[in-house]
DNA sequence: GACATTTGAGCGGAATTTCACATGGATTTC
DNA sequence: GAAATCCATGTGAAATTCCGCTCAAATGTC
């Protein structure tokens, strides 16, 4: 995940680099507007902060030029607080959030997550019910149901079934669904994980648990019922 | 189903045309309040999307407007994530839902639906009640009653109730809810605070209580009675 | 001062993961 | 083509980690 901050005080860009690189993300500078829109455009960037108040453009100007040719996520920093008409400005010129100087860590953390969860969200599909014979999963309800009957499935136990079910018919290897489904924790954990959830699975979908195929050697997969 | 769209933001126009039209509505577009309370007049509309930060009219004063010549449902759409209580000016111009920016498709869906759901079944009123088994709650009063007996409750309890309510079977994480309910400061509280008040809402509301669940690792839910 | 809100730590229990062993499919060897 | 061997997978229980609940105390608000 690559950050560009662009900021022309050394100070604030020292700060930010070093909150955000203790958090786990690269991070980019740039200390004025024209050269971050310059780097926005050179080389792919996932997330963007942008002080308010800086020498040659100005950092509403900067946001509103960025919007007009990416949709990438825009955190806006301001020294000045309260003015609530800033505020406004700043999403109107298209910034996703705006945060008043000082800040802690925790909170710049928090607000980069709850910005990265929301244009994430956005993308998901409003119909989230999913089917396979008997079986029936309901995405944002997180719910699970065989020829009707409600199953209570754990976290990660739900989270297999769906991805199986929505990538229906296909084969993943262990290591495959530890990356997907349990992400940069995948390297702590043994891939005979997988094993148990799906044993445990198998046993709590019943008869739809026949649709979870062992493909020897390979892995697993879900198929049509 | 007409659905007219005002909103001076061309994305944002854009981004419910794309929404709404995937889920089957029909959609009109108004890019300011004038604009929007003529073709209301103009032509037939079954339900209004009305943006709170505009250039020119600001979306209270159309919302009134408009509620003074018809009562066609009214969804109000904010950039700047406050307190729910705040959500009252907004029903009190008249509005019949509020939501905050930036949203899934879901949520809106699930909104407007609930929203023609009351209008339609019920006569056409103000009041936003909402019902879950014997838990009856209203916005514009901010009473809740089980089983008809007046429960008190504080405002962080009602926000959180009402709020799990309006969005009943879906699962929210602490920091969603946080962010939903708390807004901007959001970031300077720990999420073990959700964990305390919906501890007292499930004391308070009793026998209604057992409709907030627990989602293991995720967060709570609100299911239906 | 009364009331609402928030914090923080400890407890208990649920979920996850590991491990050791059983089983069983593939491959090689004769 | 049967026997032997080697891995991959299945299984159950134990170990560990994680997480939600609770409660009392601290802090904030009117």
């Amino acid at each position: 995940m690559k950050i560009l901050v662009i900021d022309d005080e050394q100070t604030m860009q020292h700060l930010l680099r070093l909150m955000l690189e203790g958090a786990g993300y690269e991070v980019l500078s740039a200390a004025s507007g024209e050269e971050g829109i310059r780097q926005i455009r050179a080389e792919k960037v996932d997330f963007v902060i942008l002080d308010v108040l800086m020498g040659g453009m100005d950092g509403f100007t900067a946001c509103a030029e960025i919007r007009r040719f990416t949709p990438v996520p825009i955190l806006m920093l301001t020294a000045i607080a309260g003015s609530e008409a800033d505020k406004v400005k700043g999403l109107r010129a298209g910034a996703d959030d705006y945060m008043v100087k000082p800040f802690s860590k925790q909170e710049l953390l928090a607000r980069i997550e709850a910005i990265l969860r929301r244009t994430h969200t956005v993308s998901i599909q409003a119909d989230s019910e999913w089917t396979n014979g008997a079986l029936e999963l309901n995405e944002m309800m997180r719910t699970v149901r065989v020829a009707g009957k409600p199953v209570t499935l754990t976290r990660r136990e739900f989270d297999l079934l769906a991805f199986l079910l929505k990538n229906r018919e296909q084969v993943f290897s262990r290591e495959q669904l530890m990356e997907k489904l349990w992400g940069e924790q995948a390297y702590n954990v043994t891939t005979r994980t997988v094993d148990t959830h799906i044993k445990t699975l198998r046993i709590k979908i019943g008869e739809a648990g026949g649709a979870i195929e062992t493909v020897w050697g390979l892995g697993y997969k879900l198929v049509k019922l």
